[in-house]
DNA sequence: CCTTGACCTTCCAGCGACTGGAAGCCCTAT
DNA sequence: ATAGGGCTTCCAGTCGCTGGAAGGTCAAGG
């Protein structure tokens, strides 16, 4: 397999196969024309990585997650572990977008929206006080 | 004032405020040993671009605001579609990371946590299924 | 007068996870 | 022979800082 077909079958970007390669994450075959040849475990693998890091996994999280996967004799509780806390980073991040969501939809609400110059957002923001 | 006292007076670090004159932010003078010399004015960027900063507002954004706030002919309007595209954002955002919430969630309430390997979060990251 | 230590300066590099683009090779079809 | 598409590498840029090095400045204390 190519790039070109590995990535569709993943659903990444050529780049991004080729900057897991530069990282380290997988290590495809190379043909005789220096093109990159993947098996079956380089996509099985591409496939995992983009799972993970749809959920929010970074990179580095990621390495670990594979490797865990590959290790026959890993603790479900290592791999639990690492779930929980990236749960948790979620968690904080989905509640300070929240804090600045009810801030702003306020802000938004209270202004005119005319084309006069008063406007209640800048002035929070000139001051602080709502 | 000098930059340590300004960085304390907006809660922003020196650092950044360094980094806010290279990208035009803000102009403060300058003192004959070198020394950046705050006005009270640029005091009042300052802490008017970190509250923007703490909404989440992008750098660019904030540069718009802060024309905006200076501009006494200004629409209100303008202020508004620009508070409200970002606010759309921040929910795109918001929905994003529940729905990765919601599954990881899931997933680590179904594994068992314990020192065997079976982990249903590694089997879905390596199937796709739930 | 000298030193110490806290402050200030500039400049360069790095973070994370790609992404865009240039320059050039390879392969297939016409 | 050529045109096109796909592949290669490498370099630079994204965003908003942040860390660190190397060095100038200033006020206080000995």
């Amino acid at each position: 397999m190519n790039i070109g077909d590995v990535a569709q079958k993943a659903g990444l970007p050529p780049k991004t196969i080729r900057y897991y390669e530069d990282i380290g994450l997988i290590t495809p075959l190379r043909d005789t024309n220096g093109y990159r040849v993947f098996r079956e475990s380089d996509l099985h693998k591409l496939a995992f990585l983009g799972r993970a890091r749809t959920l929010g996994f970074t990179i580095e999280d990621c390495r670990t997650l594979l490797a865990l996967y590959e290790d026959d004799t890993r603790a479900s509780a290592d791999v639990k572990d690492l779930a929980q806390a990236h749960l948790a980073k979620i968690e904080d991040k989905i509640t300070q977008l929240e804090s600045m969501r009810d801030t702003l939809s306020n802000l938004v609400q209270s202004c005119a929206g005319d084309n006069r110059p008063d406007c209640p957002i800048l002035s929070d923001l000139a001051t602080g006080q709502h």
